[in-house]
DNA sequence: CATGAATGAGGCTTCATTCAT
DNA sequence: GATGAATGAAGCCTCATTCAT
């Protein structure tokens, strides 16, 4: 099962191909914040990585190229930065302090992921699944953790009810950037945060419960 | 207090105006949906409306200014959806009631959500703002379903608890449409409805008293 | 069977098309003397055709489209020229006014006729056929002019020597045009008919009765 | 008089020049068969030879030189074959030999030749003549068996019939290739070759005598 | 001598917008 | 009011050529 679409480039020296990509994405992210994918110019994105447009075509076949290594790219940061989540504890408190530091994660990187979700769509039928695959994996990574809280029983949740929680905690993160004209003038992160988890868990382990437990994380 | 902008039409007849803007707006919704505002070109949308490229200069200034319609259009229609929803009850079953209802009005929505969400980016600074202030209003709807619960002693939340639910309960809604390639093979509508409602409720009235209630819709 | 690849316009008035496309040939069939095919670029077409290279697209979807236009116009051209020619004698004087009419329409398009076929082969692999039809059409139209004085007994040949010398008339017609730097500094026109029919006839009806008949043309 | 535009080469090393060049025209000509000169690229041309983009400029200037080279090639091969053809007989049976030979030539080079015909209109203005001069030259070959034939008294022709049947033989040579979309689907070789021996030599000899006379070749 | 990464001019094509009819 | 032909700026991409290693 193939794990990546190849984007091809006409260079041959691998770690040239690594420096100049890397280049290319910090420039691309960049410029489709301010002005998105369609209204950056590929010239633009050249300028932008330090190279000229010929030197740009050295490492993509398209502009759709640039778009689908900088998903890529942006996912693998998020994928890495997660995978630290991964205490194996099984306790309702280490399930907080993993959601916590998702959120935070997502705050650090909101622009970065306001970008991939409003222009995954301009991907081609071509690279859009491996896109929905990582997707996927992340909110695996989220299932998780809340899994291992049911297996030392600590919580108490059907499988359906455990895979809606790993959606919803998962677009809850993605919600802090993308309604952050709304929510971040009203809400510090750590409040975010707080009121959040607090709303989830009083759901899970009873609101009363919860009450008496008192701060969240 | 502007409520709306106004966008420029070079014929005088009202009624006219209205109904090939309606005839615009439903043909750049239907393109939109397959292959977004960029990628849709200002004589496909004359066409689907029905008329000529000319004809459709006649009643916008600028291919944004579709946009902005067609966002507007899908806006009031999900409000006057929604405003059947506002039964003053203050129940906890109303409230169940209405967000039953409300998920219903987004799946049946779903395309035209998404192509809102979407392609809103593309708008110009200009016209955000009353995109904007859309959105609050009708987070405002489902705040005030909560707020009556809280008013008539049914639910013990405070402000911020309030506000934050009622965004929960709005992205909700849209989650099930903007994540249909992950939730609507797993789950039916009446699946996830019950699914997010007990597992809000459970949050908010204590899982325990949830489970002994039963069934939620 | 179809006999003309249609070349797509979005212009709908029939005329019109008609009337920008000639504008366009002409244009283009100049260029395309001086630097051939690929080093004519689509803005030096629009603009010896005396419109924009917006309008130019207009008329066709793709460069290659006025390669074929230009083709199937000449062609076209030369045939309606040979068309003339089809006095319906079968005598062989008549046959030499005929070989004598070609070769002068040759001599007259000689341009034309050299773009295309130094060009002809940049078609696509879709509108060669189309190309090569018309080329056989028109050998067709010097055989028959051949095969009537073997009908009426004037010549005495078999199927397969009427047809090669149809296509050696063809091609000396050509050779003319193609071969200019060697023979047009040596003969003129006249001696150049003169000298061809008289190899050419006495080959058919015996050199020495040929020597008898005196003058060719 | 110079006999051969000289093309630059970076490299001292005469014998590698040789070398690298004729692996050069080697990939060129079978590149050029295939798409032509100018949807050709440098580095295709380069990989074809063997080796990289930046050697292929150690022994050129331009891609032109290729393409001088190529042509230049092509006709010395061409021209060499035909020096064998240059027996001293003077008889007519030796000159049909002799233009069975050419005619075979043509048929085993026939990709060479199409080649170097459709492209060599793209030479610029200051490598044609030497591509001309060549081209007399094979003229030049064909006309000198005519000649030794009337020194002879076999035949009977002036010069300008001389000159006119040289130039007819060669481009029937040519022929066979130029359109084998029209002949060799109808002929075999040996079948054209007998058919235009027996057209051309009906008409310097007489037919009737050409008929006692039997085969051709 | 050989390599191949870098360059950027320039080619083809699209499409929002205008305006004469 | 409606039409659709005309416009040209601007976008994507290619490829001949150079030059540092």
């Amino acid at each position: 099962m193939e794990n990546k679409r190849e984007v091809h480039a006409s260079v041959k020296d691998e770690r040239l191909v690594e420096k100049r990509r890397d280049q290319m994405i910090r420039g691309a992210v960049s410029l489709f914040k301010q002005k998105g994918f369609h209204r950056t110019t590929t010239r633009e994105i050249a300028k932008a990585a330090g190279f000229s447009i010929g030197t740009l075509y050295e490492y993509i076949r398209t502009k759709e190229d640039v778009l689908y290594l900088v998903c890529d790219s942006i996912y693998e940061q998020v994928r890495l930065e997660l995978e630290e989540l991964d205490t194996d504890e099984g306790t309702v408190d280490g399930l907080k302090v993993g959601i916590a530091h998702y959120f935070q994660v997502m705050d650090r990187m909101q622009d970065e992921v306001l970008v991939m979700y409003q222009e995954a769509k301009s991907l081609s039928k071509d690279a859009l699944p491996y896109v929905l695959r990582k997707e996927l994996e992340m909110v695996a990574m989220v299932e998780k953790l809340i899994v291992r809280c049911v297996e030392t029983g600590e919580l108490e949740l059907d499988e359906h009810q455990i895979h809606m929680l790993a959606q919803n905690v998962f677009v809850q993160g993605q919600m802090w950037g993308f309604r952050r004209w709304a929510l971040q003038k009203r809400y510090s992160l750590q409040e975010y945060i707080d009121l959040q988890v607090e709303l989830l868990f009083s759901g899970i382990t009873g609101f009363e419960k919860q009450r008496r437990t008192g701060g969240v994380v």
